[in-house]
DNA sequence: AGCGTAGGTGTACGCCGTACACCCGTCAAG
DNA sequence: CTTGACGGGTGTACGGCGTACACCTACGCT
């Protein structure tokens, strides 16, 4: 079956083939077992052939991360602005929990690529039409930072535990040796309480849509007292 | 000269002296300038002579993270733990902005130092002296996220420019060339709205400082709404 | 005097990204 | 039907990376 005409082995290879099987290589193995050997690999392919569809790593990257950001949900239309905003966002980190290797990449690119320019920029779009000022909309998109894409950027965060991630190793859900807790009782003190009054949860320590949740409707709230109020930038005297 | 006794011809090398050397090769070169091979050059020694003060590459790296943490200031003595928190988040922005790779570097290990965990600690503490409930200091914890650290972790961060920082080069302060500026239109209103309402500014679009401090103020104001009207977590059904 | 050990050295391996020359199948023009 | 350009896969090779492993050397003990 293997010795089919030479043209049928294989689908042809291009730019999207290469970047949707870049993308599910760094799903399953990890974004540190992305090389361009091994993703060659996947394909069935020399690595030098890949270079003919992309035009080096970071430009493999770039095409990556605007794969991802594709998949975030358009904004729905909608009259009240904190909805519109809040919905996008969440659809953001639902996106991103499926590409865990994503917001990593995204910051180490040095500059945004046309896909999250495009998606920030309809982001702002949304707040304008919500009322927002020129001048508040921009420090609100300043102040949401990163959270806009749907990422919080926990110091610690369960989810970057190991590269390789897809195997979902069960690991011991102890928030943290004995040992350690001794030597940061305030941070033990934390994770304990959240680890027992959601046991429901998974297993790890605390709800990470909650906290996201959380956080999300304290900017959200903060900014719309903030519009409602008409704040606009009284520059601290410098 | 150089034929003094082999004894004189350098001091002896240390973790400390690796660690001190690798911080101000990635302050001044990037972060992606500092490989093992470059660290020993700068340190007149052979790549391999490293590895007898720290296990491998990783290590090096968390080395030096603890060390710029190290460089925080620590807590003021003060009845208000809001003064408390904005200060050291303030001195922790400072840091940073010294050691531009740190925040990338930081968010890419998998699991925290301990003189980050060390510094989160006494963060929470402050919040417990403030009068948080665990509960509620846990997700204000949560709610900070990077923040905490001194990073606003902005989706596109002038400093983040390229690699190579320390010389600064000058570059168009330009906000984005105007074909761009066509596509995103409502990208370009903030942008154009920042850079003329502060031209005193260093040069380029807006006052970094302002943005965190403003992120950080609407943060910090929205946890002490809560923490006045006795907020406790309700889950939400699930 | 002898020796263990801490710390610097040299060599080598396997991985990485990618430059460059090549080659081969397809297809349009003659 | 020939030809020749060209898009796209191939092979080889280079320089850089982290680091394993064996070695050597000089110092401080006893």
């Amino acid at each position: 079956m293997a010795e089919q005409a030479d043209t049928l082995r294989r689908t042809p290879l291009s730019r999207d083939r290469v970047l949707s099987a870049a993308v599910a290589l760094a799903d399953e193995a990890g974004i540190e077992s992305l090389s361009m050997r091994n993703l060659a690999q996947d394909l069935g392919v020399v690595p030098m052939a890949l270079y003919k569809h992309v035009a080096n790593k970071d430009e493999l990257l770039d095409g990556m991360i605007d794969m991802v950001v594709g998949e975030i949900d358009p904004p729905v239309p909608d009259a009240d602005w904190k909805h519109v905003v809040r919905g996008r966002i969440l659809s953001a980190r639902q996106v991103l929990r499926r590409h865990p290797w994503a917001p990593l990449a995204i910051e180490s690119r040095n500059m945004a690529t046309p896909a999250v320019l495009a998606y920030l920029d309809s982001m702002v779009a949304t707040f304008r039409a919500g009322g927002f000022s020129v001048d508040l909309a921009h420090h609100v998109m300043h102040a949401m930072g990163s959270r806009i894409l749907g990422f919080s950027q926990e110091l610690f965060d369960a989810s970057r535990r190991a590269g390789r991630s897809g195997t979902t190793d069960p690991d011991p859900p102890a928030a943290f040796p004995p040992e350690v807790a001794a030597r940061f009782p305030h941070l033990a003190e934390i994770a304990v309480a959240a680890s027992h009054d959601d046991a429901s949860v998974v297993g790890q320590g605390c709800d990470d849509q909650f906290e996201f949740e959380f956080a999300l409707d304290l900017l959200l709230d903060g900014i719309e007292r903030l519009r409602q109020q008409g704040w606009t930038s009284s520059r601290r005297p410098r």
